[in-house]
DNA sequence: TGCGGAAATCAACGCTTGTTGAACTAGGAT
DNA sequence: ATCCTAGTTCAACAAGCGTTGATTTCCGCA
């Protein structure tokens, strides 16, 4: 058998992959406890690393924050898409496309990392208001006020915003019992009609 | 004039109010930066007072923080009256009440350190859930079970709860523009039909 | 074959954190 | 007057944090 068996120094041989392993771990440590919470340290355990090959790497926990919480979808190709077959039935298809994000991306999922962050965090939280407004809720308050004419339609945006935040809390975070529970097309059809009165219904008493 | 004025030890005269100091200056820590970023020491600098007070009160930061969440109103005493006049027009009067309880507690809200707690902390969550089912959701369920004949009556109440936290986290923690700036009865006239939908409506394809 | 630079670890730093134990002071009861 | 108790501060601890600098090992290229 092998004798001792050292941990070496040195470079490994051979495409060693760690910097993907590292965010790898990052992206689920932040997300399972937000920035602060989750430590170089323990990501680094789970990448099987030093924590100062994370430092190598990434120069700060900042900027691996940065570089793992990068959206592993493009705002600007994926509303379009959305908004494509027109802003009718535009409520369903939003949350069905959530949903199906949140099942393929697990543990290592983004937009529970921002939400995590920015909540226990107020420079997170204005970075995340400002990628929010930008790439997506301006976009979205474009595209209703081109379908319905009718004023502030940003604060429809923003009503939308606020329903589909409170799925990822409350069904992601929270873990409410039968909200957790429920499949796919229950919500679908829970919160469809919501967000689509957000969009394009009355809102006046 | 008085010589150098140095801050002695041991008892001051009368009633100090210290702990009271310190329970307010925790609720604010709290519900602005959730558990793990508030600190004993600046809650006890915004008291006025030694970091080791707090612990002498209050034994460790995590009873300080159960004492300073205790929720200023009773949910066995707030759910029944607010389902008082009936379940019609409930969801209206649960916006109102949400916003109305949200602008009286202003900066030391406890609903905000939970959720920002919960947020960031697996036991905080787990904690919240538990109170926010035993205290609210259950008795909410049954309500809307003695109301409407329907199955999943828990699933109504925590589709109300989603989008519940979702204002807290959108309005009060993102302050995303529009949303924060809405006045209360504009977003009672968004709000209300959601909840009412939820609660009563009709949830089906 | 030699060599520069990238990959990786190790050990330590300075800082902040929650918590502790000792010391001191004042008020109230006896 | 005297003691007990509660309020309050001080100084320090141990642990955990992000980060750094030195050092070692190997790959790829001339």
């Amino acid at each position: 058998m092998a004798s001792t068996d050292p941990i070496r120094r040195g470079r490994r041989p051979g495409d060693s992959g760690a910097r993907d392993a590292i965010l790898d771990a990052a992206r689920t440590r932040f997300a399972g406890e937000g920035f602060r919470s989750a430590t170089v340290r323990a990501i680094a355990g789970d990448a099987g690393v030093d924590p100062a090959l994370v430092m190598h790497y990434f120069g700060t926990k900042q900027a691996l924050f940065v570089a793992a919480m990068e959206f592993p979808l493009d705002p600007a190709q994926v509303v379009p898409r959305l908004l494509g077959p027109g802003i009718d039935g535009l409520g369903e298809r939003l949350v069905r496309f959530l949903l199906t994000v949140i099942d393929d991306l697990g543990d290592a999922n983004p937009m529970l990392g921002l939400v995590r962050s920015a909540v226990g965090h107020p420079d997170a939280a204005r970075m995340m208001r400002e990628f929010l407004g930008e790439a997506i809720l301006d976009r979205l308050a474009q595209a209703i006020h081109e379908a319905i004419d009718t004023d502030r339609p940003r604060l429809r945006a923003d009503l939308c915003a606020s329903q589909v935040v409170g799925v990822l809390v409350a069904r992601q975070i929270l873990a409410l019992p039968e909200l957790a529970a429920a499949d796919r097309e229950t919500l679908v059809a829970a919160y469809g009609p919501t967000i689509q009165r957000y969009l394009t219904g009355s809102l006046d008493p």
